[in-house]
DNA sequence: GCGATACTTAACCCTGTGCTTAACCAATCC
DNA sequence: GGATTGGTTAAGCACAGGGTTAAGTATCGC
């Protein structure tokens, strides 16, 4: 079992590469065999074969193997754990952000005053 | 100028990183020296500025130097790109998703008409 | 000025990533 | 059953990533 951090790892990781992105975009749109990620890819087959273990063990993606070609698909599970992530951390950095806003308004009001 | 597909390169693999992801949570609830922000880490002075310049080439961080002790700030809207990404993502595989869905009530209805 | 503080740079090491080619297995097709 | 198609494994290579120590530079406090 992995724990939140290494999955984010994994997630991020796993994103943080345009061949993969490009396989996720594709896959967003349906189901795909290994061939049909690869075709547009100017990448051998193997090293197509290495992104789609890389966006496994992410999580981001499953296959299946039915007769001899392997259908993947989407896990739309996965993504959510990483826009919950930025989300959260763009909450935290809004509140500090209003309290920020505060401390803005107040020095500007002793400004007046001693001004 | 960075094209957008190197920009989440450079933003997811920041994020890829849980010295990252720490730091970037540091700082999210206000801004922090280097040794500040090394203090926590188990891990030497110039690797924790390694780190910090990753996070600065993603656009994530930004830092400035005043006299001998440099700075460091979330930058906002540099995560925005990323969930971004993310949401597109997930609003084009729900889109399919629902028309999924009407294919497979199609297929219902018409095992209901045959059998 | 001098020592302590806060970085910064340089040089190096080891591991991981992304890719290749070559060879291999397993289902289809004719 | 032999060729083809679809995928997989293995071996190897180049380079980037994450870490180290050691040595440098530039303030700050006395």
């Amino acid at each position: 079992m992995l724990n939140q951090s290494a999955r984010l790892d994994l997630a991020f990781q796993a994103l943080a590469d345009p061949t993969r992105r490009g396989m996720l975009a594709r896959l967003s749109q349906g189901p795909a065999s290994v061939s049909e990620l690869a075709r547009p890819l100017p990448i051998s087959l193997p090293a197509v074969l290495q992104h789609l273990q890389a966006l496994e063990a992410s999580g981001l993606v499953s296959s299946e193997k039915k007769g001899r070609i392997r259908t993947c698909r989407i896990v739309p599970e996965a993504l959510g754990l990483a826009e919950t992530w930025i989300s959260e951390q763009r909450a935290l950095w809004a509140a500090r952000l209003d309290r920020f806003d505060e401390h803005v308004m107040r020095l500007k009001q002793e400004g007046k005053d001693n001004g």
